[in-house]
DNA sequence: AACCAGGGAAGAT
DNA sequence: ATCTTCCATGGT
């Protein structure tokens, strides 16, 4: 059993964050505690650390529990958490900026990555085209019939198990054909390595977009946000996602839908860290 | 009841 | 290359 205390920079909303993470019924959020236990792969072992904050927006501070790999486990949180991005300086950039009301509105609100590469992947393609409670539902009946628990955490299937079901075992879970080839196209790939998530670190945005693509069942959409959820990048709107064009328009208060030529004249000033304007017009509307 | 949902592939032009 | 249709099902 080992314990480590993390102090950072503030500000950071750790109430926002769990309360977010809280909206998927696979995750497991204590809020009476402040707490949330996070099942991490590394090296084909699982194992559950459990994160509970301590400190306060200004000068937040987290309480981290597990039982091994420590090293490693830290070090994974950090990039979960996003502990090591300075969001002062994101502040200071959007306060020039048309959505400086809407940083104000969502102050300390941190980008949290998905636990697991492969597992964002998955929960990218199940939730295209679809509101985001059948979404849940979706994905939790999938991680409960073909995942596993260890220490009452859910983990995701892996990549050999999910590339080994059918098309007729998804389908039984409400997945439509195609969502279901999809799914299992990509575990064949990452259980065969011919995708392989950990060389990403050094390829660039457009290098990973351009491979992703080519995967049957990912296109921008999915790419964009596996990028900013899978990965942590920071430059990344995804202009196909419905959401997004909900919250420019409501944000501001247009008539119709933004189009293509709107959204690519709006977003400019928020570079490079589109991917936060993002994340902040998301949660206008939720 | 009709239309939409935090898309994408396949077919048609 | 760009436009249209289909996918499947729950939510509103």
């Amino acid at each position: 059993m080992w314990q480590e205390t993390i102090s950072i920079t503030g500000p950071y909303d750790f109430d926002l964050a769990l309360y977010r993470l809280k909206l998927d019924p696979l995750h497991h959020v204590d809020m009476n505690n402040k707490s949330v236990k996070v099942p991490i792969q590394l090296d084909s072992r699982q194992l559950v650390v459990e994160v509970v904050g301590v400190g306060s927006l200004q000068e937040p501070e987290f309480i981290l529990k597990g039982t091994e790999m420590k090293e490693q486990a830290v070090d994974r949180l950090v990039e979960i958490f996003g502990w090591n991005i300075e969001l002062i300086k994101i502040y200071e950039h959007f306060q020039k900026t048309e959505l400086k009301s809407l940083f104000q509105q969502h102050y300390g609100t941190p980008l949290v990555l998905d636990f697991d590469p492969f597992a964002c992947l998955l929960k990218c393609i199940i939730h295209q085209q679809l509101n985001l409670s059948f979404a849940h539902t979706l994905t939790e009946r999938f991680v409960m019939t073909f995942g596993t628990e260890h220490e009452g955490v859910w983990f995701y299937p892996t990549p050999e198990k999910v590339a080994s079901l059918t098309v007729e075992q998804l389908r039984e879970l409400q997945f439509s054909g195609r969502k279901a080839e999809y799914v299992i196209g990509i575990a064949e790939l990452v259980a065969s390595e011919k995708l392989r998530f950990n060389i990403m670190d050094q390829m660039s945005d457009e290098e990973i977009a351009k491979e992703l693509t080519k995967i049957r069942g990912v296109g921008p959409w999915t790419a964009q946000n596996f990028l900013m959820f899978g990965l942590g990048r920071q430059n990344l709107f995804p202009m196909a996602d419905i959401g997004l064009q909900n919250a420019l328009k409501r944000y501001y208060q247009l008539d119709q839908k933004p189009t293509a030529e709107e959204m690519e004249k709006l977003k400019k000033p928020w570079e490079p860290y589109l991917s936060y304007a993002s994340l902040y017009l998301w949660r206008s509307i939720e």
